[in-house]
DNA sequence: TGTACATCAGTGAACGCGCGTTCACTGATGTAC
DNA sequence: TGTACATCAGTGAACGCGCGTTCACTGATGTAC
């Protein structure tokens, strides 16, 4: 029995199966219809404390209250708190997949611009459904928890390999130099994608709207990723 | 007696003035050489532990006993963890002002790729140096905890006005498209700033070394803040 | 320079809360015939 | 279609750990004269 099948998750390398009927117990037992369902309201009100109360005191004990469950009834689905949480990032690493999809898309031809600005908002969009978990996911990977690492590897890897290949290209077409390094570039691209959703309260305040800044965040995105003028 | 005097700081208003003589113990008095030294040390002791264990774990006891003190002596000092945590953030906000006046120098010359490079080396290294309390300011701040949140933009606000001027310059020369949103701008460069430090080891791992990463920021930095080209 | 007193700084030990976790159990659902 | 049995799912209540926090106290330092 794996690590990561505690959490009620198949191991990383086949994830992207969607086997959501394999899901099991922490004691290894494959688990039916009725307490798929239980698993799942404990993972959407451990999404919604999280997004309330933030992760620092979100307790086993609040999580089944709010379920109305018993806090034992937890444990049979999950090790821990943090556990649930990963399964909840786990889940976002498969659903953020069609907006990676949208980086398949050429972005060096005239509607390159359009492009990266649809890409752009819908990652914006996706932030603002899923900030909570994402930020817990990108901080405990940052803490070098093993666990999240994997899952952030699995959320960012279709990112980074688009945008690379982007980034090779325009180095092959002659308009970036090559002294960019291809995954810095994406690195840096998707660095400003997962943190200025974060500052957005403060820009609010300051004047600078939402589509400012994804127009914005576009055209930047575009040109690192291109090698086109922000002229 | 304002919240933040709990800290053993003045208020946010006032930090400049580096008033290391004015902190204060928990009940408000005003302390002296001998118990300046012990919440050094508390301090110290703090971020280490934070360094080595993450924020998760870092208890009032541990603190306290690498400092061969009792319990209740980082009590007089500090009302809580966070609030040693937040202190430590609040020095961050005043020892990065010589990194963030480097961007007063002008990038639109000649040499503005030599001093882009020479600022991401010196804000990269810095982020080397107090990674792990940047870390829990950032988290804080977007968890909206106020107190941290003001120390957050106190330390951001020098580089964000800075950069903001070098766009609205570049603007000016029509070197960068008005379309752009200044505060967005140099909002997604310090994004990418204070993210990327966090993927190196991932980048290390795949062949990227800190010098190619440095490098790249550096070229992307300088192109959205001056519009000159990337290739 | 020495003594007395005031204030500053630090502490040991204990209390008690709150939560994580478990276990023996009950109730619900599924299935064989 | 009904009955008996097996397995799945959920629970109540309690235990106990670990830590935060405090308080009455001791020891250290400073200062007045």
């Amino acid at each position: 029995m794996s690590d990561s099948a505690v959490s009620g998750e198949v191991s990383s390398e086949s994830v992207s199966d969607e086997l959501v009927d394999d899901v099991m117990a922490t004691d290894g037992r494959v688990i039916g219809r009725r307490a798929i369902q239980t698993r799942r309201r404990l993972l959407d009100v451990t999404a919604s404390l999280l997004a309330e109360r933030g992760a620092l005191d979100l307790k086993v004990i609040d999580v089944a209250r709010e379920v109305g469950a018993s806090p034992a009834t937890f444990y049979q689905y999950f090790a821990d708190v943090e556990d649930a949480i990963l399964a909840l990032a786990t889940e976002l690493a498969t659903s953020v997949r069609p907006i990676s999809s949208m980086l398949e898309l050429d972005w060096s031809g005239a509607d390159g611009l359009d492009r990266a600005r649809e890409f752009v908002a819908a990652y914006t969009r996706f932030w603002d459904d899923n900030g909570p978990v994402l930020r817990i996911l990108m901080l405990r990977a940052d803490d070098r928890d093993d666990r999240f690492r994997a899952v952030r590897r699995e959320y960012s890897e279709p990112f980074m390999a688009a945008m690379v290949a982007k980034v090779r290209a325009a180095q092959d077409a002659r308009r970036l130099a090559p002294q960019l390094d291809a995954e810095a570039t994406a690195g840096a691209v998707l660095a400003a994608l997962d943190r200025l959703p974060n500052y957005r309260q403060n820009f609010e305040k300051r004047g600078t709207s939402r589509d400012a800044m994804i127009e914005t965040v576009a055209r930047l995105a575009h040109t690192a990723l291109t090698g086109h003028s922000l002229a």
